[in-house]
DNA sequence: TATCCGAATTTGATCGTTCAAGACCTAGAG
DNA sequence: CTCTAGGTCTTGAACGATCAAATTCGGATA
């Protein structure tokens, strides 16, 4: 099988590289039957722009790189994979690639846009996992590279399009829910304060609830949520609590099976776990985050990009099993 | 900030172009002087290889390609997505990249195929999932691409290099450990037959175990999973079951926890699920499977590749927690 | 009829790297 | 003193595409 160029395209439908060349990016310069001609070698031959070369005259690769973190809770960890499934789907679409890097830490990762930069000729980022003071977005933005951040930029200036997830709304639904089945005394089982999702997802409860509420702090996993959980159901009881995550959720449920009290619970994130056991969870529209992260970096990239930045805040929606 | 090229660092440490390259690819043929004030040059200048120039003339990309599949289950995908993780981590540290791509069925992934190596110029692929019938692995050594396959060529001659884990030594391993516990009728809850992991699970366990059990078959999924367990529970009750999975596993737990029978069960995969409910499990060595992947293609594309393919298999381990 | 115009197409140069071949220099052999 | 060999470095071409400028050509205009 020989290697299959413009120069055989051209050949073969009796025109010039160029004349090809405009066939695939500029067709409406070339007439009507020569195109046809051109289209007709292109498929007859199965040629396929090559995008080294392309990449070497434009600058542009076609590829934007995400960053896949080490499975960390294990829970949690699949709401970035599911993401990622969107986004490679979503990009395919588009025409683009999905890369992966992993890095250590902030500061490895910029080390690795500028490698992915220089060596790769990247067209774009896509950055999760945004948090407070941030150094990832500046370092970007101040060298004109296009990234969308998934997370908004918390704190910091919004300099940049982001998609988020509506976390607040998230959590006020949950309760809401649970006020609408008869509940009143409901607690919130959340992280310290400090994280920007964190802090959302108690800021949705105690908007939907009002003033009064027993509140529990646990850093994200099993344990550490049944012990908190523990201590709400012993001091102040609540007869429901929603929760920031369903690692919490799962420790609450632990929590309230061991001390033998009825408590429903309402987690978040909607993970294999939630689904698994039946507990009603919060769930993030991830495909259509990503396909929106998507949309946003080809506004960017495919020139005509908005004076400024874009944000999108998705709505999460509640799926009610059995545990509420 | 000017574009640093290969023509950059020469004029700056005073040589050719061409030196700078033997710097970088063949350092053995440099004088040791002129070698270091090259170094220095380049990362005084902070020059980096650019990877689309590089390609176009040696044909490869340092790029590999790996199929992320749509989450299926919730609970057993997120296998693929540790793999995931840890091969992108491996390929990073032999300078190889990650790239995605999604395809629906066999006849789209080797689409895929066909335009990953015209466009990008891939220079390996790993595949996940072989079945009995995959037509993936002969359309890519009919072309001499090179790939490695996570999971054995089921059924199909053994013509390339393969990773994979040990399935029947975890079940095996399994039921061992469920004799050393003293139980004695042991049951297993699996796939209908005809699949490679399935059938070699359920061979580990038979071979562990010796003449008896009682057979349960279920399609994937807690609920179906249930529905098989509660027949197995009824009919000839075993006082532990060992699954094909941590779905199955879950819905065997639910038909036991719903009949009031004390039964041990022991899962499959380690996922998060079997994590966060105390589920024994078997867990595969994810991170160590990527490891040995890109071992082998390195094999394969840094020359000197071995004329016979490779195998490896790997054994899991049991992850002792609650249920057993 | 000569000139100009615009649409359609072609030609030559270029992106950054590596390959292949050649040039230079020093040293040892004849 | 010439010749050869080997180590070191340089030069020109090439990979496959696109950009920018040049060319062709039929038809409208003066």
């Amino acid at each position: 099988m020989e290697k299959v160029t413009i120069a055989t395209v051209a050949q073969r439908a009796g025109v010039s590289r160029q004349t090809v060349s405009n066939v695939i990016n500029t067709p409406d310069v070339v007439r009507e039957e020569t195109r046809e001609r051109v289209r007709e070698a292109i498929s007859a031959l199965g040629y396929r722009v090559n995008q080294a070369a392309r990449q070497m005259r434009t600058g542009r690769s076609r590829l934007i790189a995400v960053r896949i973190e080490p499975a960390r809770d294990g829970i949690n960890g699949s709401v970035l994979d599911r993401f990622l499934h969107g986004l490679t789907d979503a990009a395919g679409l588009a025409g683009y690639r999905v890369m992966l890097y992993t890095a250590d830490g902030d500061d490895a990762e910029i080390a690795t846009y500028d490698e992915l930069l220089n060596a790769y000729d990247l067209d774009a980022f896509v950055l999760t996992s945004t948090h407070h003071g941030d150094p990832r977005t500046s370092w970007l933005a101040a060298r004109d590279v296009p990234f969308v951040t998934f997370g908004r930029p918390w704190g910091a200036p919004e300099t940049h399009s982001w998609v988020d997830i509506d976390n607040a709304a998230g959590t006020a639904a949950a309760t809401e829910h649970l006020l609408a089945a008869g509940h009143q005394r409901i607690g919130f089982l959340g992280w310290p304060a400090g994280s920007g999702v964190g802090d959302a997802r108690r800021e949705g409860w105690h908007r939907a609830l009002g003033p009064w509420g027993p509140v529990g702090e646990a850093t994200d996993g099993v344990e550490s949520g049944a012990v908190a959980a523990r201590k709400m159901l012993q001091n102040d009881p609540p007869t429901a609590i929603v929760c920031a995550s369903d690692s919490l959720a799962l420790g609450a449920l632990q929590a309230a099976r061991e001390l033998g009290r009825e408590c429903a619970v309402i987690g978040f994130d909607d993970t294999a776990v939630a689904r698994a056991i039946g507990l009603t969870s919060v769930s993030q529209p991830l495909a259509e985050a990503a396909g929106r992260c998507m949309d946003l970096l080809r506004e960017l990239l495919d020139g005509h990009a908005p004076s400024h930045p874009t944000n999108v805040l998705l709505p999460p929606s509640l799926v009610v099993r059995q545990t509420a």
